[in-house]
RNA sequence: UGGGGCGUAGCCAAGUGGUAAGGCAGCGGAUUUUGAUUCCGCCAUUCCCUGGUUCGAAUCCAGGCGCCCCAGCCA
């Protein structure tokens, strides 16, 4: 654990934990077992990433177990593909449940045996009605509703219809099984709620066993009782969920009384974490997948070369609390930087190249100056990397005409090459167009390695590559969607901002780069980060405009 | 005259009757072979408002105001 993680975790306390500490000191439990229950009918993102360490933290703290249980009570939505990639998600980000798999289709015979137990008490009904007759009689939000003509059929006609139902006698709407609770109640969740629809569609687990379905309501809170759950935790809104979630557990033989509690769900400036729109960009090929490295999905994150950690650590620092709320991107930005900055090693990279020449050192000659890999860590090693006569700098290195408070390199002036030595600029080569094409430098061959034996200081210190030794690499720019708070779906392909979208530079960067299979991140010297694209050869790398400088992301979008 | 929640700095968030933690952002300054990092300092006389109780209130009481969620056979 770093020393970070240790600060945030004594510095946090929150309603959630306190309830379970509570309960623990009481007697009320030994430990804590949660879950994080699900749905598979899209990939996780960084919200489902604050329940995740929720549920799983406080199990760890708690010295009890957090299982993953799927909510695959809704065959229509959903996919083995996403039962697969939220497995490994939830893995990657660092989390393990061992034995501790369950769906709620585990419970599906269950479930149907206390849907009957609540027939014969008299407690549900078969509903004839329409969907539309439904919802009119249902009343309003300020207006009770009214019941249901089929309210009061006997129970062995319920059964029956029941039975019907389960053996596949009907079509889809035809009828449902409602609780009969209170078609007054101010809570609409209570105005007999469905317990069981009529779904003729293959479940990924199941098949086509079923043609009855439970609502999420009947199964919840009774899954949570058969594992045993101490604590359900779950989102705001929810809350009105939680009446009726102990209505069940009250009105059924359950072999445990867990207790639900809410809290607030992650949001994010600029960020779009509805699952309803992620699916819309990935089924209209506004992006790549699912993992696209824009993405806000953990697949995502992954790619874009986001650590786990960082992922926690943001988490972490953002608390439980029940108040809606907006964190600022920045917060998530500023872990993975502090995250990456103490992992990464450094290298240096030229996207936007210009074209350096050193004019008092020796045509055909080269030679090897030693690096670092990580500033504040020397077991991260050295490596040797090339200088030559001719070398490429960024052109945001370089100013004809640079303004006060610009100290890197311009007509006249000296600057050190890092790892390398100390130049000049001595003239300023343009072509027809006025532009700026190649700088005209000398070097002061006793500075090798970047000091100078008089004691001399330059103000800058500039990243380069050879041009001779470097490689043309296609440098990736990756930025996150950035999108307005509640987009259209319909207009994505103008919501996306061309900033975010994959920029291929003419880029230059360490040979080393080029043999590098390492899968750590690896971070851009003053320019940014970087780590391997998965699916890259080794030449091809992923910038990371999250973790980078500010400054250097308007330059490179701008230009590019 | 529906029900359920929530209001502490630009953004998160502790605090639950004893005189406003911490983080992000921001602003100064030191160090620096990444304009990074690191380091030091600053940043709420006040907690949605108004009354009340109290020696003492962000915390208790009363009344307002504002925001969010709920009328799927989604979860």
């Amino acid at each position: 654990m770093s020393v970070a993680e240790t600060e945030v975790r004594e510095a946090g306390q929150d309603f959630i934990r306190d309830i379970v500490r509570a309960d623990l000191q009481s007697g009320k439990h030994q430990n804590a077992v949660t879950r994080f229950p699900p749905e598979p009918n899209g990939y996780l993102h960084i919200g489902h990433a604050k329940s995740i360490c929720l549920n799983f933290g406080v199990a760890e703290e708690f010295s009890g177990h957090c299982n993953l249980r799927f909510d695959d009570t809704n065959p229509a939505k959903e996919e083995q593909e996403y039962i697969d990639a939220i497995i490994r998600d939830v893995h990657w980000l660092g989390y393990d449940w061992g034995k501790n798999l369950f769906y709620a289709s585990d419970y599906f015979e269950k479930l149907y045996g206390w849907a009957e137990d609540l027939i014969r008490a008299g407690k549900a009904y078969v509903d004839d009605q329409t969907q539309e007759e439904m919802r009119i009689n249902r009343g309003t939000l300020t207006e009770p509703g009214k019941n249901s003509p089929f309210r009061d059929r006997g129970a062995e006609e319920n059964l029956d219809l029941f039975r019907r139902m389960r053996a596949g006698e009907f079509p889809n709407h035809a009828r449902v099984l409602r609780a009969k609770i209170d078609m007054a109640s101010g809570n609409i969740n209570l105005r007999d709620p469905v317990l069981y629809r009529i779904l003729h569609a293959e479940h990924p687990r199941t098949g086509t066993t079923w043609k009855i379905y439970p609502s999420y309501d009947f199964a919840h809170g009774q899954s949570d009782a058969i594992e045993g759950i101490t604590h359900s935790l779950c989102t705001l809104e929810f809350e009105d969920h939680r009446p009726l979630y102990d209505w069940f557990l009250e009105n059924l033989p359950v072999p445990s009384q867990p207790h639900q509690y809410e809290f607030a769900r992650l949001n994010l400036t600029y960020t779009v974490l509805s699952k309803r729109v992620l699916t819309e960009l990935v089924r209209g090929a506004h992006v790549s997948g699912w993992d696209d490295p824009r993405m806000p999905t953990l697949a995502g994150l992954r790619r874009r070369g986001v650590p786990p950690e960082a992922l926690r650590d943001f988490v972490r620092r953002i608390g439980v609390a029940k108040a809606n709320s907006v964190v600022d991107v920045g917060m998530l930005e500023f872990s993975i930087r502090e995250h990456l900055n103490k992992s990464a090693q450094r290298r240096m990279a030229v996207l936007r190249p210009l074209k350096v020449t050193i004019e008092n050192y020796p045509e055909g000659q080269s030679e090897e100056v030693e690096a670092v890999n990580h500033p504040e860590d020397p077991a991260a090693g050295t490596r040797r990397i090339r200088f030559g006569r001719e070398l490429f700098i960024e052109r945001d290195d370089f100013m004809e005409n640079p303004p006060k408070k610009f100290f890197r390199l311009s007509p006249g002036t000296e600057v050190r090459l890092r790892y390398a030595y100390f130049i000049t600029c001595r003239e300023v080569v343009k072509n027809a167009a006025g532009e700026v094409v190649e700088l005209r430098c000398t070097y002061d061959p006793a500075t090798k390695g970047g000091n100078a034996p008089d004691g001399r200081k330059v103000k800058a210190t500039l990243h380069w590559v050879s041009a001779k030794d470097s490689l043309p690499a296609e440098v990736r720019l990756y930025n996150q969607l950035f999108l307005k708070p509640d987009p259209n779906p319909a207009d994505f392909a103008n919501e996306l901002n061309p900033n975010s979208l994959e920029v291929i530079l003419d880029a230059r960067v360490e040979p080393v780069l080029a043999t590098s299979n390492s899968s750590e991140p690896v971070q851009f010297e003053r320019q940014g980060y970087f780590c391997p694209d998965k699916d890259s050869t080794p030449d091809r790398l992923v910038f990371n405009r999250t973790v980078g400088l500010r400054d250097t992301w308007a330059k490179v979008s701008g230009g590019a």
